[in-house]
DNA sequence: TATGAATGAGGTTTCATTCAT
DNA sequence: AATGAATGAAACCTCATTCAT
């Protein structure tokens, strides 16, 4: 299980077979980035997107199954971007338990920095019709996997208790990054070092195994 | 500054004299309530709500300016309902800083017990062209006001400390309010004695004037 | 062919045996009237000459067909009154160009008094459905052959030239009376003198017979 | 103050950088136009626009602002055809108060040709909310403005008389044209020589400077 | 790779009108 | 003599989407 691997499938997919996306398909969905900035999807309309993209209107359909394959496209990018990091900044990591703190916190660091990459994950694409049967929910599921696949790495190496199933293991720690950005993407204030701190706290002294207490 | 002025003028004003309302606006009410549970505003449309209601749609725009209208008639009738009770809880209370207490408490058990004005009021409203001219936003506005009355009793009887300007501590509990409610309305989880706790350690902690500290 | 009774039969026939009109009939009138001293017809709604009126908007179709009824029971009216006044008027007349001298300025005088009725007369009927079958067309109807009867009159007295057609001769008296009030009417300014001496020149000096030259 | 100038900037106005109008759009305002000739604009529906022109029924709302869009677009063109044919008979024309008689003519016969655009002009704009702040009122006043510098240039050659201001010789002449062909186009009938005859008597003696009679 | 032209479905809103009381 | 409640039809308009080039 290497987030390599996953982000190497991800980005070929995208590019099928190509070394560079067409302008118009790069200027769209940079324009739909832009003007999630400020409205939430629903309300921005094909018609502005490419009005913003200065593109004609129908590019939106030559390069995305529809409007909202357009976002997929932009999720997709911000999270192969994202696992990207992830995958370097993990390359130096020793220990289950080191790997979990940088994934979290890169996650977090992510959110506070890609406020539209967050707003779109935190808020909307749960009322979205289909979207857990979308390849953009492929890709976050084979994130999630990744993250079990650390936290058994611990469980195995005993940094980690063993009494609590792996799943919820990962929902907690999933839901208390949501929970810890929420807000701030929300009201649009920074994620703050000690809501981090106390999340950390929260969660290493709940999962580490009793053996090897958090100091 | 009594809030049950401010409850009877309200009432009043909604039903403009009338002891009782149609039964086709109230349909639509409830109607517009029921589908909230299950999507955002923006996408629940005028057609939905009179099927739902089983009235006719124009019967929408007879009884309220508009389908905005209709929720704004929602969220005045919460808000009153709310206000009224408040009013009776504060009854028994003494001191400002019990007051607060009951008030903060109320307010979050409310937005507990009612996620649909909950929702609408952290996360809708906001985008709500226009929203803060409307009249449910007075309410809100005369309900901010009488919170800052009980602040400045207490600020006057020694109780809140004298060095923080008035609005700053009103906002400071709203945000911590709205903060403490944000996440589990959103995920749909019950609103956790300890983080209200917490809350309370935080805001009387911090408004407490250093004569009076807080057991 | 006396004006008064066509009078008559038709103030008859509006109170239908009673001595006075239900308060609301009335009222619905008055607000249609004054609605149209600033809207055209076709923008003016059924619900606000209720609201106007103070009355509920059914009222309309209890004492008028439809909301076009209203308009016809308005204009009926005017109709009336300015025949029975001219039917008043008329007494002193002695020989046909005297009567229609009386008959041609107290048409003018009305448009120029009731700018309602002339608006109406001159602009909006003309598009109505229905119109040239209607009631109200009839009472005009009976107002020309009321005309038609004077210069018939004056046709076999020798005053005016018996070598045009009677129909003519109605027709540009009325088409006269409308040009010198249209522009007046449209602009809202009020009629003058002068525009009605011109009229009476160009209709007498056209209309006389040639023993019978008007000085 | 060139007419040729004038219009040039319209001309690119209305086709924003284009060569040709796109066919819809050119389908929609001769559907209207043709409509026009029978009702008024109020009570012509998008959805017979759309049927006349047989196109579908938002393409209106495509190329146009909205529906009253659709009728600025048509005065929009019948103006500046109006005022490319004036530039054209100006040419030849010496003199101010020569000029003033080939514009006055040229207005009426071109209210006498395009009636739709006549009755527009006279009896409907003045209605609509908005219209003097809309694009065509301000081509309307730098016609307007056109006017008036040659009336300036026949005041300062001492041609036309210097004791009336400008602006009202200017209203006295719109006004005198308004008013000779009011009548006309609202019963239909075409504009007699003899009116424009009178009217060039009543205006040019008014305002021909007393040292420069007009024969 | 991109554009211009056009469409259909469905959204919000308005309004004359009817019915029961 | 009058009201309150409700309706259906149709108006205006928006928008995602497709097609031909």
């Amino acid at each position: 299980m290497d987030i390599n691997k996953i982000v190497n499938q991800n980005i070929a997919r995208n590019m099928n077979g190509r070394t560079s996306l067409p302008p118009g398909m790069i200027k769209l969905a940079d324009a739909l980035n832009e003007l999630l900035k400020k409205k939430d999807f629903n309300s921005i309309t094909a018609a502005q997107i490419s009005r913003t993209a200065q593109v004609n209107e129908s590019l939106i359909y030559r390069y995305f199954k529809d409007k909202r394959g357009a976002l997929h496209f932009l999720l997709h990018n911000y999270m192969v971007d994202f696992m990207q990091d992830i995958g370097r900044q993990l390359k130096q990591g020793k220990g289950a338990l080191n790997k979990l703190r940088v994934l979290i916190r890169g996650h977090i660091t992510m959110y506070d920095a890609n406020r539209v990459f967050a707003k779109i994950l935190l808020l909307e694409v749960r009322n979205f019709p289909g979207y857990f049967e979308s390849d953009t929910y492929e890709l976050i599921k084979s994130y999630g996997r990744f993250m079990t696949a650390i936290i058994n790495e611990g469980v195995e190496s005993g940094e980690i208790r063993n009494d609590i199933a792996l799943s919820r293991i990962r929902n907690m720690i999933m839901g208390g990054i949501e929970h810890a950005c929420m807000a701030p993407v929300i009201f649009g204030y920074s994620i703050s070092e000690e809501s981090v701190d106390d999340l950390f706290k929260l969660l290493f002294q709940g999962i580490a195994s009793p053996e090897n207490p958090v100091g």
